[in-house]
DNA sequence: CATGAATGAGACTTCATTCAT
DNA sequence: GATGAATGAAGTCTCATTCAT
């Protein structure tokens, strides 16, 4: 019913937009609710053009996955100076996930929701394995560094990795419920707690 | 097809056949593909039966949520001695924690996918804060004991609190992904991480 | 929006009463217009039913098919004398064709829309063969025992079977579309005709 | 995304191409599956170029079933020589329209599937009986030479034209389902049936 | 108490058609 | 003239929910 104007943009302009909408959507509503009308009316668009560059709702999904995980690991990978000394490349990786959530909240919810949810007609999860392995041996390798240059106890790196991860979500999932969370200061407590597991002499 | 004896069974029986079926539908097929038929399906019930006890599909997630916790924390409680020493009773806690994932997966599953998309109609969660709640307030008291007994570290016993929590169920999830995980051992190096963190001396 | 009391019949009268739509609708409107809305209002039904007992709507064409001719076979089976000389039986049976026209025109049509337009997803018919061979056996069956009895001409029975079925096709689709047909004429000329090029002696 | 030139064609080259390629498509995917968009791919085309020369896509249609019409009478036309014998003309008539068979399948396949299915939004046939009343008069002009002329019995030319039709289409149609049929043998023995049954003498 | 037939809302998807470029 | 991006109207199908039996 809404008269909309009928505007022809590019291929790579529609696709983003689509994109967009879909993570705004999800983020605020869930997977479940994040029908492709609710998508569509976001992005200001109709149901079919939808359908048209991204097929099947879950092929939507799938795409609005891979592109987020890209999005945030730029995000993460421009900002950290991997060659510091370990202890300080953590410290400040804790802070700059924390800042993370402010910046890419609703990227990092809606990327829960399709992982959590996204599956296989067979009930099969279809996501968030490979992804996160990739993640995961990033953070391998740093800490195996840190290892060799004696500034790390000498724990299974995989899962240090695992337990650094599992914190910081859980740090940023209990921002999301608790707005007034001082981040900053979480992060830096954080940092003193992990550290003061995993490094040698202080943190 | 399948002829149904049609059974008479207290309401007690019969709820609990229900929320037993929607547990292992839920994990397995995940929270949108168990729809009512199936659940009734599992439960060996007509889908009527189900409305008729507990009314929405929603509402059936939401008693599901809370009766799976109620179960699992009872495991849980039912098998620790909070009188130990507090380090004592973290690493007995996380053994726990991981051996839970061998008896009673599903219901964590379950309880994930519930807590994770259950909304009221206008998008906001309708799970997990108040019920995690409950939760952090005893890890916190344990935690609170620690310090006053001088085996912890004077963090912040709310954010040690999630940060436990966020390291076991990072835990369970690795595990839930990777079966051939050694969980034991994956227990007992978690336990020397985190009370590395925050005990004092050492764990 | 019409208010339609909500009855609850058994399944086989449903199915029937189900099917009988779906024929009267694809006579009618043909096999495209004949969506599952139009069938379902011509049942006094909900869509969901439909769907609920035939699933999809090419399964549902399919099933009306057979049935169908399932129908009809049973129609003109039940009065022929089939141990009557053979000139006499197909006399016999081309007035009796003709009166089918009459008597299940709807179900000749809908059949013969759905033949020529249920396909495989990949464009090649579903129908049509398996059914007909059947037919053509029957007749061929006769015209052998013509020839043998020395009433018919020794021209290759399955000709003679296809060529009698296309004639036969050609009254009834001629008078659909000239109802002023005087069917019995036709039906008697027909006969002459046919009799004429595959009988010895007269007909 | 195949790059395709954009060559600027006269109005009849592109109506042709357009034409052929609906033909093509109707007689492979049948009359639902022909989509514009099918149709204009096939005929390296845009599908606004389509409804710009074609207006609906039934006027489509409507058209392509006209055109193919006059394709295929000219083809029979022009091969035979009307003022021979009657029986004569017949029997060559049947062995041209066996070999159309071959030479112009797509485009009989075609125009039944259009005839058979494109109608008024009110369920009426469009096509066929306008169309088809044409062949019939010519071939009603033939036999009444026949009977003039002493070679045909006299039976009503109207019958003979329209059960000749309904033989020959039949043909065509078994040739459609069992390609390996021997067709100029099926002509000849067809002849000798429908001449058997028409013709004085013999045939 | 229990069933499952039946409804109706709404989701996804396809496609003829329009229109900015 | 020609394109193909964009729309919007069906259509098919699924499912939570109701209700006659």
């Amino acid at each position: 019913m809404t008269e909309r104007p009928r505007r022809r943009l590019s291929e790579d302009q529609r696709r983003t937009q689509i994109l967009e909408a879909t993570v705004a959507t999800v983020a605020t509503l869930g997977y479940d609710q994040a029908s492709l009308a609710r998508i569509a009316e976001r992005a200001g668009v109709s149901k079919g053009l939808v359908s048209h560059y991204f097929g099947t709702r879950e092929d939507l999904m799938a795409e609005t996955a891979t592109a987020t995980v890209r999005t945030v690991r730029e995000a993460i990978g421009a900002a950290l100076d991997l060659t510091a000394p370990v202890p300080q490349v953590i410290r400040a990786a804790i802070h700059h996930a924390a800042r993370l959530h402010l910046t890419h909240r609703e990227a990092l919810t809606a990327l829960a929701q399709i992982t959590g949810n996204l599956r296989s007609p067979d009930g099969t999860r279809r996501l968030s394995l490979a992804d996160y392995e990739e993640t995961y041996r990033a953070q391998e390798a740093l800490f195996r560094r840190g290892q060799a240059e004696g500034s790390l106890r000498d724990l299974d790196p995989r899962l240090m990795a695992v337990t650094y991860q599992g914190a910081v979500d859980a740090m940023l999932g209990y921002a999301e419920a608790h707005p007034d969370t001082d981040l900053d200061h979480y992060a830096d407590t954080l940092a003193d707690l992990l550290l003061g597991g995993i490094a040698i002499g202080s943190g």
